[in-house]
RNA sequence: CGUGGGGUAGAGCAGCCUGGUAGCUCGUUUGGCUCAUAACCAAAAGGUCGUUGGUUCAAAUCCAACCCCCACAACCA
């Protein structure tokens, strides 16, 4: 059976989960559960350089040090409510093996090359040309000049598909949103020079070896990219029944290479170029990108300690723009939680459950709706955030109803039909409500289908979000 | 002359493509209600729509120039 294939960037997995991270996975979340039959790739990318280092100073072996934070993004995946279904590591033996498998495919499209430029040997790493200018020719962390250096790589030519790929853009039959990253990306595609692929092994040991070419092992991005398929089991399972992806999530700061370099090697690869690429927006920290250097990164661990799951994918599902860039601040956060969440919400459901039980209102069986709501055109169009705020318009909605209907009036009244209707048509919305929060906060719907209908209404015992002083 | 985004009430944003009384949320003030987590509902105050010029009967919206902020520029989510 077709499914609906959804995946995340794989995070390289050097340090520990990021507030960032978590747009990704939320995001793909979200579509998941919009999509019923839907399967939903996650994974952390192990190789290079940086992790070699970080292992070798920590004194751990370098697989035990990648295994122990892949560990840690999957219990925080776990932690944001996401269910996903496949988890991809680039260690693992068979990605290794398929994406050497794959590196043979693209052979016609890869020759060997020098590549010259300044290099820090404190670093190990090259400097671009302006990084050189800047710092006049000296490594500012090492303060040893740089050097002039050439080594042999393998390129992928990219320009054999340029074209292909800027009229699959313009054709629409690959999608990139939001739309100004489409014209971002349409304009970079010409600029494009062939990607470098491969390190030399006495550079880069921490890697997938090159096939056929002992003293070269892939360079990050060949590696990377190729875990979309290689976890559906490419190239020696069919994988026509997930591929094309539906939606790729990621970060701005990465699109460029999954939007023309990815697009190029599954060319390359004679398979279809994935329907949407949706990429968000970074999470600032008091209007400023977030840094150690500058001491305002949030610990995506410490908010969801404090305020748990739902409220995580509240706020960030909400408050957090789904394609530009927006502002953390606990202030934020608190404000959103306690006036959204806690009063309308929250108190929404303690008092019309309470309205419910004093009046011995019970709906006639479990009710299934059916629902054909204005948000769900943008919920196909990525756009959650605005989906997010018209479902949460309807909250307010029944709010207000309640308070023009004044069922406390009709109950002093005696008006005992009229109660019963207006109840009856408050229970429906809010069981509405509940259906169109699904893909966003789980656990609440799930929570006001159980109080609303399942026979006998009763108030929680506990607030569903107490309100935090 | 790198590329892209942005500059609209105290704060955060929508509106701009398809010109025609300037809108939403939070905050503030006032009123209503009492079912509810001192929650809910209503109303009010608050804006020369970055600057200058142009097109038009009419411009936040189209055009031109300029100023300011931010992001990206092959691996710092």
């Amino acid at each position: 059976m077709e499914k609906t294939y959804i995946t995340t960037a794989i995070p390289y997995v050097n340090g520990a989960p990021h507030v960032g991270h978590a747009m990704d996975y939320l995001l793909a979340d979200v579509c998941a559960r919009f999509f019923e039959n839907s399967r939903f790739q996650a994974g952390t990318d192990e190789h290079g350089n940086k992790i070699f280092q970080k292992a070798k100073e920590l004194n751990i072996p370098v697989q035990e040090y990648v295994d122990n934070n892949s560990k840690k993004f999957q219990d925080f995946i776990r932690r944001l409510g996401v269910e996903y279904t496949d988890f991809v590591r680039t260690t693992d033996p068979d990605h290794e093996r398929r994406v050497q498998e794959i590196w043979k495919k693209l052979n016609d499209h890869i020759y060997l090359s020098k590549y010259e430029g300044w290099y820090c040997t404190g670093c190990e790493r090259y400097v671009t040309e302006k990084e050189y200018e800047e710092n006049h020719g000296v490594c500012p962390d090492h303060q040893k000049p740089y050097e002039k250096l050439e080594e042999e790589n393998y390129y992928f030519r990219l320009s054999d598909f340029k074209d292909q790929i800027r009229e699959a853009i313009e054709s629409r039959k690959m999608t990139i949103l939001p739309e100004f990253r489409e014209k971002e990306i349409l304009k970079l595609i010409e600029e494009s020079p062939d990607v470098s692929i491969s390190r030399p092994k006495s550079q880069l040991t921490w890697g997938v070896p090159v096939p056929g070419d002992e003293s070269q092992v892939m360079y990050v991005w060949m590696d990377a990219l190729s875990n979309y398929i290689t976890v559906l089991g490419y190239p020696e399972k069919d994988i026509s029944d997930s591929w094309p992806a539906y939606a790729q999530f990621v970060g701005k700061d990465i699109l460029r290479f999954h939007a023309i370099l990815w697009p190029a090697i599954l060319l390359a690869l004679r398979l279809e170029l994935p329907r949407n690429i949706v990429s968000h927006g970074m999470v600032l920290s008091n209007g400023q990108k977030m840094s150690k250097s500058i001491g305002n990164v949030i610990d995506p661990i410490e908010v969801l300690d404090k305020h748990g799951t739902e409220a995580f994918r509240y706020f960030f599902l909400r408050h957090i723009d789904t394609f530009s860039d927006s502002d953390f601040t606990w202030e934020k956060f608190e404000d959103a939680y306690n006036n959204e969440l806690a009063n309308d919400l929250g108190n929404l459901i303690q008092r019309l459950a309470t309205l419910c039980k004093k009046n011995n209102f019970e709906l006639n069986g479990p009710v299934e709706l059916s629902i054909n709501h204005e948000s769900n055109a943008l919920m196909g169009q990525f756009r959650y955030k605005e989906a997010f705020d018209m479902i949460w318009e309807e909250v307010q909605a029944v709010n207000k109803k309640i308070d023009e209907d004044k069922p406390w009036v009709l109950a002093k009244e005696g008006d005992t039909k009229k109660l019963n209707e207006v109840l009856n048509n408050e229970v429906m919305d809010i069981l509405t409500v509940a259906i169109l929060l699904k893909p966003f906060l789980p656990e609440t719907a799930k929570k006001i289908e159980k109080i609303f209908n399942s026979g006998k209404i009763e108030p929680p015992k506990e607030p569903l979000f107490p309100k935090n002083k």
